[in-house]
DNA sequence: CCTACGCCTTGATCCAGATCAAGAGGGGTC
DNA sequence: GACCCCTCTTGATCTGGATCAAGGCGTAGG
């Protein structure tokens, strides 16, 4: 199923992805090399050690990047929202799973053409190199999280990210109540966390019974005070929280 | 202690830093702005929510970033070696605290002229672009040690990673048995891999028991035997580990 | 030389989260 | 409607690493 040509002027990510800094000659350079690609939920993109000779912007829906040792522990390492970015420009190899988690549209490129807009389109490195930094302080602020952070706080920083990330795509502040969707699963938070299925499913229960947060069937939470839910995720306030 | 204007052409970074990739024009334009800044072993170079107005390289020493929360909790997000970059183009605001953890040497660039080179200069861009990716790659490999792993497995992972950035800093094979000194104590390795400094010091004895690893003194480690090293981190050999 | 202070080690105990185990929904298929 | 499969919850128990506590050792300072 590919939707090929779709105008780049009216996509919904245009100010925020890779092209953000783009004008419009340069969106037409990138709009000649790009097509778009759809995956299923529960679909895996690529696999880790894969040689990967594409690049892409995930449009809409929502992917995980895990990284696993054969015994099957494994370990998320990033959460793809739409605006996100995939791959790397100069290595092929692939160090991760990439998994769709719910129905994705990518739209992509190929390896040798982006590299080449990469040196012709300033605006369009500098952007990367913008988004690669801010990866690198949400990691950093992951480290965190699981090096040091309760079951109880990891789970509250995991909802405080998601709403931020989901409601507010441009700087606002938080709301002091909020009602979202959980994009993942429940093993699939206990791979971003750091914790098992049953630790992740208690702590949802204990946060529930202690008047944090509300559920409504399993995948939708409801949070009456925000203030509440960010004394239980254990940072200073304004913290960057995975940005 | 200020050494003022040393020559960038016999630098011992030369190389690998941010500046790799330019010539020696380029090299003579970040020459102009550049000026070298010590500090002792245990000095503070910045606080978490400093305003820096700075950006530099390592240029001799090792320094830490540390993440940290008011109830005294640490988790160190980057260990910082020769050639690598502190700071972020684009931002002031500093997220970690930055330690000197012996005595440091940076080549440092105050941020507006060095944003405007990175402008004028592609080389200097592309180079950082590549340098933000490896510290993504790094910190993921770091998420998986702090999210699954054992203490152990921790112990094992770190000394593996310092071994292959001091003792091939280019893309020779692991030998098969190595000396090397740690730069850091055992509360800062506690900071780096999750774990008390109780855990740390039990972990090494553990291994030394079993003939893993030998010790002189405290910070000086002998590895009889790599792969038996290799076979304690819980990772399928060649993977990246912290690169 | 004695004391003090920083680092590290070792021992004893505790507890948060893992592991093991048993269901409880909920949806899809025949 | 009966069955299956998948996800999630809950309970019981175990355990790896944290916490609490007591030195050991090296070196700086009086």
């Amino acid at each position: 199923m590919l939707q090929q040509h779709a105008s780049c002027s009216n996509c919904p990510i245009r100010h925020r992805a890779v092209c953000a800094k783009c004008d419009s000659d340069e969106l037409e350079q990138l709009n000649d090399i790009k097509f778009y690609k759809t995956y299923k939920s529960g679909e895996t993109i690529a696999y880790q050690g894969d040689s990967l000779d594409v690049v892409a912007s995930v449009v809409s829906g929502v992917a995980t990047l895990e990284r696993g040792i054969e015994d099957g522990r494994m370990q998320m390492v990033g959460l793809l929202l739409p605006s996100d970015f995939i791959g790397r420009p100069g290595r092929s190899k692939l160090n991760y799973d990439v998994t769709a988690v719910s129905d994705v549209t990518l739209c992509s490129f190929h390896r040798q053409p982006f590299e080449q807009l990469l040196i012709d389109i300033p605006h369009l490195q500098e952007r990367l190199l913008q988004m690669a930094f801010d990866e690198l302080d949400a990691a950093r602020e992951w480290m965190l999280l699981l090096g040091r952070k309760t079951a109880r706080e990891k789970i509250a920083s995991l909802l405080i990210s998601v709403v931020k990330r989901t409601h507010l795509p441009e700087g606002q502040t938080l709301g002091t109540a909020a009602r979202l969707e959980l994009p993942l699963s429940r093993e699939a938070m206990g791979n971003f966390l750091g914790l098992t299925i049953e630790t992740v499913s208690r702590q949802f229960t204990a946060l529930r019974k202690d008047g944090v947060i509300e559920l409504e069937g399993k995948r939708v939470v409801i949070i009456p005070d925000m203030d509440l839910l960010l004394d239980e995720s254990g940072d200073d306030d304004d913290g960057g929280l995975l940005a």
